[in-house]
DNA sequence: AAAGTCCTTGCAAACATTTGCAATGACTGC
DNA sequence: GCAGTCATTGCAAATGTTTGCAAGGACTTT
């Protein structure tokens, strides 16, 4: 029949008489017709589906503002534009499975943290519009990426604590992190910053145990400011500070990665530089689906400025023993 | 070719001959072969896909621990389950459309705040596995429900305050979910933890504007304690008592629902109802999972314990000069 | 040695939709 | 009035997989 076209084709340039489509209609809600979307789907090779490829929800990953923000984003996005976004974890899983191109998405988001190479390489691969939102930037040649301008977040925090007073400002990256760290914008960024002042860049790599910060605080020579790269670890070392009494920003200075909500219900309340997640992540999906109805998007990278809100856990540096009060 | 046995047919009775499914392997491989899932799909009528209505990705919903959470514990459930989970705004949208039982889904997952009646009917007359998760119980009779003991969770608060020395204990409710609130356990859990008690329940009905708790706190017979009805409105009063200098506890105790990070980090740390969301979202996915395989759960509800976290928002009433020292 | 049984494999139908093409019919312009 | 055009509609093929059934072949048992 031809009851597909007064259905399902929306704006062809087919057109159906109004009463053969009226009549159409009405048998079809006699028979409590109603279509089928794997088959459709099945036909027309495409699913109106896209994949949210991310290793954030493991553990504390799906607790973070950061990812909140993220999937808020990217699910107004999809909600608009009527898609559905389908979560998966990883690519490749331990056994071969996991997800492929096999049809059951139009596009997919990629956001991952921690790189895999044997799956960067099958994301490559992937005949899939894909688009890249917060991953190093050159991460998959081929796809259009979203990220923000860490170098100049990093330039903003560290410009911040210099004019403050501080010359010992420590970068503290976690494990969960440590990965991508490496030939990350953040941690050049920081560098770039402290060497262009004259300062000595320094960077942790700390787990998030308690005892870390409190024998690091006992160091003679330690740093009078730390910034840290992500947002669940300045919150640990926020409660690790509580826990043995440190005062911030009294005795040091803590600048968060990611301004979320958590920055302003802390005590203090944190300072942190700001990323536009939301509006990234919403972007990015807009563009992905764009690309998916066949759409070139004016640029193949969108770099987005970071900001620096300044709320209570920065101050003057602590003067310690070490350095005689000027 | 009967190449479909030996690559998808794990386990049935028609057995190949290993030479057979070799060759067939290597053929397969040779030509880059691998499924096509909405093939598969459209044949096999599975999709190993569910489904997750949920209100909670609008606005503040998502950046909730509550909801992280909830997520956390879904997708840990796919994950080791080999599904897809989809995720999905309301079921019926402004037009037509929506998400139908139109076989994209094996199952649901419904964890709707607000209910919308209309959808509430559709979802019942879905033909297909569904969990409900912390809905108010009855709602859907024909469904699986998972729900917390709310009733004790709030009995614990009120005891908890109540030991303290509080007579005034209101329980403080946001707009966001005064809907379902109505007929909610943790209201009638609330009144009935008061009035074994003699004490007089009162309800407040709360925006999140920090003047709202402002102009509260001047009422000359204001309440000793508050119970909040969710974790983010616990957020906004903490916040909102920090930016006018009102000290929790000592002018005000507050209890939250949500036992979360945020409880953790604020200052001070939040006393709070917990309920086992993670473990809750876990079961109730996975026993959605063997529903769709078939498998009948042990029972058509289950009901979690609450428990209760004390923290430091919670203290000894405050002596209001409209109450004698004693 | 023949018949029967069991293991293996190939064929073909079915799933619900889309889409291109062709056919029908009506209308318009010369 | 005839030819050509356009609007409408119906037919049929194709999509990639599953699954039941039947056929073929090898082996066993009497």
């Amino acid at each position: 029949m031809s009851v597909s076209k007064v259905l399902h084709d929306r704006g062809t340039n087919v057109r159906v008489a109004p009463a053969t489509a009226a009549r159409i209609r009405g048998v079809a809600e006699q028979l409590g017709y109603h279509p089928n979307s794997i088959a459709r789907s099945f036909r027309s090779r495409r699913t109106r589906t896209i994949g949210l490829l991310s290793d954030q929800f493991s553990m504390h990953g799906a607790q973070t503002g950061y990812f909140s923000s993220l999937l808020s984003g990217i699910t107004t996005a999809t909600f608009e534009q009527d898609y559905t976004l389908a979560i998966c974890p990883r690519l490749v899983r331990e056994q071969e499975g996991g997800m492929k191109d096999d049809g059951r998405f139009d596009g997919v988001i990629w956001s991952q943290l921690q790189l895999d190479e044997r799956e960067t390489h099958l994301v490559g691969t992937l005949q899939l519009p894909v688009v890249v939102l917060h991953s190093p930037k050159g991460v998959l040649p081929n796809a259009i990426t979203f990220i923000a301008d860490n170098e100049h977040g990093l330039e903003l925090a560290v410009e911040h604590l210099a004019s403050l007073g501080h010359k010992r400002i420590a970068f503290v990256v976690d494990p969960y992190n440590s990965r991508t760290a490496e030939g990350n914008s953040r941690v050049s960024g920081y560098q770039a910053a402290m060497v262009s002042r004259g300062l000595t860049p320094r960077v942790h790599r700390w787990d998030y145990h308690a005892t870390e910060f409190a024998e690091y605080m006992k160091c003679p020579n330690r740093d009078t400011a730390l910034i840290t790269f992500s947002e669940f670890l300045a919150r640990t070392i926020t409660q690790s500070a509580g826990a043995i009494g440190v005062s911030i920003p009294d005795e040091i200075s803590l600048v968060g990665f990611d301004s979320t909500a958590f920055c302003e219900t802390s005590r203090p309340r944190l300072t942190a530089v700001s990323q536009p997640i939301e509006q990234m992540a919403y972007d990015a999906t807009l563009t992905l689906l764009k690309l998916i109805e066949g759409e070139q998007p004016a640029r193949r990278s969108f770099v987005y400025p970071c900001g620096l809100d300044i709320r209570e856990s920065t101050g003057l540096p602590y003067l310690t023993a070490e350095v005689p009060i000027s």
